[in-house]
DNA sequence: TGCGAACTTTGTTCTAGCGCAAGGTCCATC
DNA sequence: GATGGACCTTGCGCTAGAACAAAGTTCGCA
């Protein structure tokens, strides 16, 4: 928590909960509890909900918007991690057996969050479902960036931004009319930020790109025109 | 399992597992128990212990040499993803909500390694510390991942090979009369794989170390003489 | 309605380190 | 003790993409 108390939205209703995975096989009796327990607290746009570092206190559920996991160098170059989308739950340092945060979470758009004391962690893990939810997501970002590593160990920028953009329409894509845009704002710097390359780099491959029909783009908005021409370039052999 | 059977050495003795963290809480007689339920098997250098997507059917911990972390691009790229050291499980699929493994485990050098079938996974998750420290290691490996997208993100080369090597003294050290050397074989195509860079470029980085008197190697042999000086080296701002 | 900050574009220069090539050395094995 | 394979070294040229530079655009806000 960075600035202030939490504060506590109007009575939480709880179908918010039932059809998140970690919490879908639970009562409504059960879910009533647990909102109970739980403190909501809506940030604006570039927020820090946690720093990296800090005791590991609370943990969180966003239940709108989008969350950006990054981390900063001594050298104070800032990396992005990790995109969170609705209904995950993260902070959970207990999870990985660590009592700190690994990383700094902002919000990349307007965002609802829950959280919960880091002492009910324990109690939560006994709920039928809950754990091997937890356990799920932590394999899947542990597999994401795994992919990342491969990706930056052998990828040309070209298909490391290409590959990152596809990821981003897949997992917070909106349908518009032209095609899918990414569900929040997004600068060229921070594609950079995701694909370890620099702001002029990304803006000129965008106006390639747009200039061949795949993507448009205005400030701070991208959509995707056409994902597959996106994915025949990101499958371009590293090597020459 | 790449090939035959599971051969089992000769009786087992408890002192094996008594200091290895996830045991260390446990009776005498339970570690007995479970290692009358473990296969052993030892290894030679280079073989596989499991592939990448292969079913998760067994659980590891390695008791002697060193495992090598590995995955393969499409395009048939090797990239090393970590080097796991005696007294660490492995393989642990489970742990991270995964019925296949998600790379593949080598070995760096002659190694013996108990297994169990994974059906027994949960009820090892009931031993006392068993889970803590499980999770504690898979938040280790977490971090260490994390770090190296940071290093790969902003640091050259130079940096990222003084940095894996330092690792490498570090988590897997031998002291020998020149200073500390790695404690299994390994080639400069290795480290190129851990680094995300060339041979050539690792070759030529020790051949100027060693000019410098700051590492001495031969063949599939490095030993670090000045390791402060190659943290000098790695800290050096990336940014020119 | 005009100012400034944040974001984007585009051109030019420069270099880290890759690709390529060739040769050297060590080691197992027959 | 010689043959072949694995490993290591070194030189050279080239290029992807970073760094530098400068302008243009969009937007919130006074």
């Amino acid at each position: 928590m960075i600035d202030g108390p939490t504060k506590t939205l109007p009575r939480l209703d709880e179908s918010l909960l039932t059809h998140m995975p970690p919490f879908s096989r639970l009562s409504r009796e059960r879910i009533r509890q647990i909102l109970d327990l739980a403190s909501s607290r809506r940030y604006p746009e570039g927020q820090a909900v946690f720093e990296e570092g800090a005791e590991a206190g609370r943990f969180f559920m966003l239940l709108d918007g989008y969350i950006r996991v990054i981390r900063i160098t001594e050298t104070g170059e800032q990396i992005i991690a990790l995109h969170i989308p609705p209904g995950q739950l993260f902070g959970i340092a207990k999870a990985i057996g660590r009592s700190s945060y690994p990383a700094t979470a902002v919000t990349a758009s307007e965002s609802i969050v829950l959280s919960w004391p880091m002492e009910l962690w324990d109690s939560f893990l006994s709920y039928d479902g809950f754990a091997t939810e937890t356990y799920k997501t932590v394999g899947t970002r542990m597999g994401e960036m795994n992919n990342r590593i491969v990706e930056m160990a052998t990828q040309q920028v070209e298909q490391r931004v290409a590959n990152a953009l596809l990821r981003l329409v897949n997992q917070t894509g909106r349908k518009v009319e032209e095609g899918i845009e990414v569900d929040f704002p997004i600068t060229r710097q921070d594609l950079s930020e995701m694909t370890a390359t620099t702001l002029h780099t990304v803006s000129r491959l965008l106006s390639a790109w747009e200039k061949a029909g795949m993507v448009k783009s205005t400030r701070k908005h991208i959509i995707v025109c056409d994902p597959h021409a996106l994915v025949v370039l990101s499958h371009h052999s590293s090597k020459h």
